[in-house]
DNA sequence: ACCTTTGTTGACATTTTTGTCAAAAAATCT
DNA sequence: AGATTTTTTGACAAAAATGTCAACAAAGGT
């Protein structure tokens, strides 16, 4: 028989199953059914459906990882990285939206040792991120804030009009071409934004 | 037997339990549990978990619409109104995150008609406040840019980091007096983002 | 006190989902 | 080909959750 096959497709469908269409909680059934396959096969490969779910998770967490850190690190400046960070992120939310939304859910349900499960989180580079920050701020290139909050402007602006997109495209009465230019702006919106009246150069 | 005690208590609880602890799927026994019933009762007088769940939301997605309304509507400036709109919510959101959550949820999931259910979100005012922001555009007190895109920014700097709270608790070395005090600013921080260097007077 | 209505309880049947296991099938090795 | 390992399948048992129902209890009305 070919090498694993089946594991990878199993792997796949779920991935799309899971964080791309939303169904976190489908039934094994169902995620056989989406590979194509008996459903005794994903215990037979991965154990439990949680084993799957986890093993997937924990790839787009690193997938998003390794995102975050090609966009951050580097000696470009900040402005460059955000623009990095945006130009990213946007790409993976709108492909794995439930990721994120996952992500929220997880961290707002009281749970077990829920604080070494969040340790995964830690990401000691943005510590460097924002030190560049503050001293762009100092130097004025940056309106003055507490850096965190800059960071999570960032990301508040960058992420959940992704995830609430479908409810705008239902609440506003305009049309799908004036909503897709819409969102296609919001890059340079949120640069704009972000950096307020202080142009940069790339 | 006093009025309809049992039955406001099992609303109440599933309230707290559903959208504050977030225990969006909890089984009738934990509701039950929760409330301190039998599970038999939730079924007498909510008929379904399903129909409780539906009836708990609906109350809940009023009481939004009442502060979205409260906040948007009158005579205000719109710097005025955002300063409500921000400060409504916050306490909204922050009471019961998993309103929101469920509904960015919901939204993100395919199922059956759901245009049909988003009906019930469509929100007529909103067209009113859009024509009040361009207004101030054309004027100069507000950035240019397209007003749904303005609309957009403001609940994003306002939901998104209160839904995500618990994962910046987490990944930031910061005390929680400091964590508190960002989170504290952060009604100046939006306002001043949104409106930018045009200082409004109130 | 009696009857009626309303509220509460435990027991039950049904459905859904999960994981295991032994047998069958397919691939691989010698 | 024959033996061995890997993969696939259907059947089964156990667990969890939901809703119904008849019986029981409490309240209210007369």
């Amino acid at each position: 028989m070919k090498d694993n096959k089946t594991e990878e497709l199993i792997k796949s469908c779920s991935k799309d199953l899971f964080f791309n269409k939303g169904k976190l909680n489908a039934s094994t059934q169902e995620i056989a059914d989406n590979a194509g396959v008996k459903r005794t096969l994903v215990n037979y490969y991965f154990g439990s459906k949680q084993k799957l779910f986890d093993l997937v998770f924990e790839e787009l967490r690193f997938t998003f990882k390794s995102l975050l850190h090609k966009a951050v690190s580097g000696t470009a400046s900040v402005y460059d990285k955000v623009s990095a960070l945006i130009h990213y992120c946007s790409d993976f939310i709108k492909k794995y939206p439930h990721f994120n939304i996952f992500l929220i859910n997880e961290i707002n349900t009281v749970g077990v040792n829920k604080t070494e499960r969040m340790k995964k989180y830690h990401f000691p580079e943005l510590n460097i991120f924002f030190r560049e920050i503050e001293a762009e701020m100092e130097d004025g290139k940056i309106p003055q804030m507490n850096p965190l909050n800059f960071y999570i402007n960032i990301f508040a602006l960058l992420s959940y009009p992704i995830i609430m997109r479908p409810y705008y495209d239902q609440i506003f009465e305009v049309s799908k071409k004036e909503m897709d230019e819409l969102y296609a702006s919001r890059k340079e919106v949120i640069l704009k934004l972000i950096f307020q009246h202080t142009q940069q150069q790339s």
